[in-house]
DNA sequence: ACTATTTATATCGCACACGATACAATCGCA
DNA sequence: TGCGATTGTATCGTGTGCGATATAAATAGT
């Protein structure tokens, strides 16, 4: 505990919005020796996740759903094809559309998921009730903050 | 609701990491409106908090208490200190440390303390109460992690 | 006192993340 | 049909974040 000059002020660990921060660190910092052996970053993890679901989506369909902007996603997508995780072609009915599909690489990391999960969700300490129940508060939040 | 070809692999929004990192996401794009006509980013805002509760602070330290490398601040402080925010002095008692302290234009962001505070409050759209349990909940889990 | 280690910060290269802007393909409407 | 508006991506510049490395100051051990 420090020793506040002004008493009037509050930690920073009693800001919602810092223990989100700072957890999402934390969060990165037990992904990384996790995802470093398959040469993925989170980010680049999240987008192959989107095609283990759903095979061939657009960059904007992919932004969309992990909530970033396309200038964001284009130059990831791109180092993920150049590493053979995914293949980007132009769809033929529009030509607008760059279609991100798997690539043989992709579909083998697809076999660590499980492993990936395990590591990451013992690292939680969480119960699964209680990783739930923060999951819904988490949701709520976020379609508030997103509506603001 | 999309319609997934493996049923066997949940929806991304059920990841505690992914509402996590969305939910950061969010937070930033709420205080971006709010901190820039100050000037300010959003790590830049928590490295002037910590600087309003207790002044004079070395690097190392204002890197332990936002749990990041000293390598993202030393760049960060010096924006911090080109855009008048801040100072930055060697400690002459240790030459090595160097003492980051509030210069005038760091004192006059404090005074939108108050009104940052209340409009990203509204914007969460959760009680106190319900508030306090989820930073509750994300310590214990940040604790985890870190520990992990 | 002198070296070896440790500590505090800085530097460099890489990868997000964003807003602003540009551009080509498509669509809408007369 | 044709042309203006919209849509989907890409590009650019700025600002985090990290690990690896460098460097200078302080400390420890002989």
């Amino acid at each position: 505990m420090a020793t506040p000059m002004d008493q009037d002020i509050p930690e920073l660990n009693e800001f919602l919005c810092f223990e989100i921060y700072a957890s999402n660190l934390s969060f990165g910092r037990v992904y990384k020796p996790v995802l470093d052996p398959l040469g993925l970053t989170y980010p680049q993890f999240l987008v192959l996740y989107l095609l283990w679901r759903k095979d061939a989506r657009s960059v904007g369909e992919i932004a969309g759903a992990l909530g970033l902007e396309t200038s964001t996603l284009t130059p990831l997508i791109k180092r993920l094809e150049q590493a053979g995780f995914v293949t980007r072609k132009r769809d033929p009915s529009d030509e607008r559309r760059v279609k991100v599909s798997l690539a043989p690489r992709g579909e083998v990391a697809r076999t660590h998921l499980d492993e990936i999960r395990d590591c990451v969700g013992r690292a939680t300490g969480l119960t699964l009730e209680e990783a739930q129940e923060l999951q819904t508060s988490l949701r709520k939040l976020r379609t508030h903050l997103a509506d603001s």
